[in-house]
DNA sequence: TCGTAATCGAGACGGTACGTCGTGTCTTGCC
DNA sequence: GGCAAGACACGACGTACCGTCTCGATTACGA
């Protein structure tokens, strides 16, 4: 009597489309391998290994692996991060901060931006898909805090861009060069320079 | 009479010490390989072929890749960018952004950047090679800047730091996301957030 | 009035039962396949792509390439190849031989039954139907042209055997190796060994 | 104190030249595994793993299967297959046909040249090693035999090629067709065939 | 007359192997 | 001891097929 094997529980086609299973499964793999070795440990190869999945449905699915870092990242900041709306430019942005530089910190986040950002300096498509897919995203994003701003009067509309490339550009030097301490004065003194709000005052 | 042979230009060991050929001919072969190949084509078993080195030589003086990319850069760096003195921040901003990115651009040097930050992100020892010598390193250069303008009274002593750290976060991101297009109206916009000019003054 | 679509030439079910449009068409390709790429680029995914068929559907009616190729051989010798009578085993032989090799030549027929050999080294059912099925066929057939030979007196009936194996090893030898050209004084000196002919007489 | 690891006997380079023991341990790993699983379950992955060997090292030194398979036959011919030399050919070939499929049987030497003869129809590399590099050799080999018939009259110098051709083809068609059965009265009248001896002489 | 059953095309699935590239280490033999 | 050369073990790359699967549609046939 061949016992079915406990451990046979191989994910297999459910038809000529996509497996959300599959899909999902090499999503969480991924993650938790830039959580466990970066970057550097990040392969094609070892995601398929632990998603129990072949190489080719990866590739199936995404074309680089900017793409495929793409999602984790987004499914990874939908669950995590959300725009605070304190009232004030700076204070939002002294909110945001912190809470950005955490997640970086605290969960496998940090690793996959900065693998995303490593990537799009080997690769034209994802630097493709790092500029014209994922920057704009974050724009829009931060945007809105912005203008809310501006509608109170904090900052000319006109700047709007300037400021919100400003402040990515800040995060971004912190994450690339591994600065990511909760230093608190100095992310207060860099919220008040890119919202204008002079010192002092709360 | 010693007959030239054609291809007989090896490059042989001088005694027990550094070939100073050696050194130029991998420094020089690896500047060429990143301006043609970006990153992307840029190995160490390349530039040994390019310079007709032997791999053991390059591992022997450069431990990591980053070590080599930090001084192709350097030595890109120094013989092209000086830092302008206007005489007011904002247009000394202007001038170095422009200049920069267009050093950028049009050397091998905006490549060889992108590799290093790349590189930083996979490589744990390129990483502390750009936050604590590189990076430092910039930051000195450019604080010039920034503090004759603190003694003109254009901005407060206190604040050096964190504008330059935004200058640099700016720079990076234009960097990085392929962004470097002499687009003068949002350099000049940036530059006096930067410089706490407000707009309209010249 | 049902219009005819000018794509609608989709191939569908036409009941419980198995369709010949698929089974021609599958042939067909297999055939086609061959003649342009030989064994190397025969793969059943290409098979199926080509006629448009479904790779369960060949699956189902050919449980292993060596069945598919067995089929697509018969069809095409069946058309092909007819057994010649001149009176004498020699001239036979001559006049099969070169037919044969034009025909394996010429045709794909030469492909497929490479392939099919070659199958048979990889695969345990093809190495059974090749030797309990295909070899007995051609063994039959030309069991008859030395049957007649026997009858006349030309060779013992004892040996027929041994002289065809001899026969079918010699051509294999050739298909295989890839020296079918049509060197008539070789085979010619060949089939009078086979034939038991002395060299000279007609 | 770092001990030396017991199983850490991992094979280096020697220097700027082949190195001998890499050679040798893949080729016994090929025969091995052909050995065990046969054509079907030989790949340069598997030889590559079982010998501690980087796929490199072996596409290095040979350029196609073929050429790996024909290095491996010929040291396990070289070292088990002598010509006989009995005084008589039919008596001869009796001798040598029976020794060789026990060889082919007993040894993995079957399963190797059934693979590259296998190969040879997937690869025109391969194809071309078997008849210009491989096929030449077994015929010089035979030739022998068949010359110093010649030489003691039993059959005439002109149809040397020709008889060891039909000899060649025999064995393979039996090897190829898995019938390798030690079939002795079977061998004895192909032989005698083959060496125009008439029967029932001794 | 209408379900049931087997067919069809399509194509995704987990895999294995392909042949190539780069890694960093090692050795040789010359200078 | 530095040097060019290049072999070595390793492992990732992206691609091609393998043989299995599940789908939704299309018929034929039996209840």
């Amino acid at each position: 009597m061949p016992e079915t094997s406990p451990a046979d529980r191989r994910r297999s086609s459910i038809g000529a489309r996509r497996n959300p299973d599959a899909e999902a499964a090499i999503l969480t793999a991924a993650r938790a391998l830039l959580a466990e070795r970066g970057y550097a440990g990040f392969s094609i190869e070892e995601v398929a290994r632990r998603a129990g999945a072949g190489k080719p449905t990866i590739y199936r699915w995404w074309a680089t692996k900017a793409d495929l870092l793409i999602d984790v990242y987004a499914a990874e900041k939908a669950s995590h991060m959300a725009l605070p709306d304190t009232g004030a430019l700076w204070s939002d942005l002294l909110a945001y901060t912190r809470a950005l530089w955490g997640f970086w910190r605290d969960t496998p986040s940090g690793s996959i931006f900065r693998a995303l950002i490593a990537e799009a300096q080997t690769t034209d498509a994802a630097l493709s898909a790092l500029r014209d897919k994922f920057l704009p995203d974050r724009l829009r994003d931060l945007c809105h805090m912005f203008e809310r701003a501006a509608e109170r009067g904090e900052i000319p509309a006109s700047e709007i861009d300037d400021r919100v490339g400003l402040y990515i550009g800040f995060n971004w030097l912190h994450l690339l060069s591994d600065r990511l301490a909760d230093d608190a004065p100095a992310i207060e003194r860099t919220a008040r320079l890119i919202s204008g709000q002079p010192p002092g005052r709360t």
